[in-house]
DNA sequence: TGACCGGCATGATCACGATCAAGGAGGAGT
DNA sequence: ACTCCTCCTTGATCGTGATCATGCCGGTCA
């Protein structure tokens, strides 16, 4: 009964469950069958979308929950003793913000809207908990993890042995395939971050970002008009992020 | 009556057994029951110990174990493509090796030992459905999985806003804190690593590592003699590593 | 005992990208 | 319309650390 009601007030607000879900193909319950997604669906929480520049958590506040991207995107941001920030992430939607919080039951940085965005909220300890009896999630949960790890011994390569163009070069071919993947052109999108966010990202001053995405447009590699994108040539652009003789 | 068998055979080879383990405190079990741990250990394969320069697992084999370092040392070492290889990890006893296989079910790197090494081999599966059974084992898995995300996350803010000198101070503070951890002295100790790798793990050649390894001893912050480390004033040593106006 | 080789140190030069310094473009509010 | 402010671009200079070059030390093998 409770569960009737909370199910009706739920797509009163909007619709959240994860079998109408566009995502569901990328997202945790991916593997999960009819039944065993009403489980799953019952323990996500509704939250208010996000306006651009709002805050999902902020650094140190308690874990309690990780959080799927439903639409939108999220930067992470971690500030460390004296230093200045460190953006430690991009968040698109299907992907999982929060998971480096378990260990310390803290979150390790700032998460903040890019534009207007809207999440899951999974609390953690019931999503343990179903995980223990639905071993598809605690797979797939698993594998989340271990993609980011795989995700961040990248981004340390690019950080230690590319050249800014290469890292340039990096990022526009990784945004590229991950709108791909997300059924999106992989040639023409929105930045949704600042020239700013990008040099913060990829250990560079902003105005090496400016002058390399020049660069870049005479090249004929890309065009770019203030935050719109359109990837002209994306074979020689992934060429130039993985050429051999670095500079 | 197998399973003593097993029992037997295996202290007669050497001792794994968790409990009598003294890194059982730091390892994945640490939260274990003893009755629990028992189980625990049922699962865990015996490895002939890794002479230095061997190696437990190359790149793109296939993923089936995770590994926890019993004692020694290893490097993970991830090529890609074209380009020159990429120091991603160095491991130290009751560190977890080989999680970031799990999502591709291939290891992303090769991992090599650094000195004499012995490692208690986990099978992937059977700790799977063990997670399943024992909470505790599954919580100290998606702990130990968020903490390398939490350090890989370290690692980019070293790699992308610190000096030469900081990086090099992080990476010698980190080592002590690391063996402090592990009951060893936090001020002498021997570095398993060369100058090379050290260099290519923080983003650096070798003769930038030689020369502010110079610098560091003639300002008296340690005493270096080829790979014998004495750390004389691990307080400067830190405050270099995070001080703020960066140079 | 000598040659050889890998690991390490040190000196000289160079280049990539940071930093400093202006100025332009676009949006929001009045 | 105007100002104000943020974001972005472009130019000039400078510094850190890479690169090139050389040599030393300590082991190992003939």
């Amino acid at each position: 009964m409770p569960d009737t009601l909370t199910g009706r007030r739920r797509s009163l607000l909007h619709e959240t469950r994860c079998q109408t879900c566009s995502l569901s193909s990328l997202c945790l319950p991916l593997a999960l069958e009819v039944q065993d997604m009403d489980q799953f669906d019952a323990i996500i929480r509704r939250r208010a979308p996000l306006k651009k520049g709002e805050t999902l958590f902020r650094q140190d506040s308690p874990f309690t929950s990780v959080f799927a991207v439903r639409s939108g995107s999220l930067k992470q941001v971690t500030t460390e003793g004296s230093g200045e920030d460190q953006l430690t992430n991009f968040y698109l939607p299907s992907e999982l913000v929060g998971l480096d919080g378990i260990d310390e039951a803290r979150y390790p940085g700032t998460v903040v809207a890019l534009e207007t965005t809207t999440v899951c909220e999974i609390p953690f300890d019931r999503l343990d908990s179903l995980s223990e009896s639905l071993p598809e999630l605690r797979t797939q949960l698993y594998r989340s993890m271990s993609k980011e790890l795989r995700d961040d011994r990248r981004m340390m390569r690019l950080l230690s042995r590319k050249t800014a163009d290469q890292r340039l070069a990096s990022f526009f071919a990784g945004l590229s395939d991950r709108f791909r993947r997300r059924g999106y052109s992989p040639y023409s999108f929105r930045l949704s971050m600042s020239r700013a966010d990008i040099g913060n990202y990829l250990g560079l001053a902003v105005e090496t970002v400016s002058r390399i995405l020049g660069r870049f447009q005479s090249q004929g590699l890309v065009a770019v008009s203030g935050r719109e994108v359109h990837i002209l040539d994306l074979e020689a652009l992934t060429q130039v992020a993985e050429e051999e003789g670095a500079k």
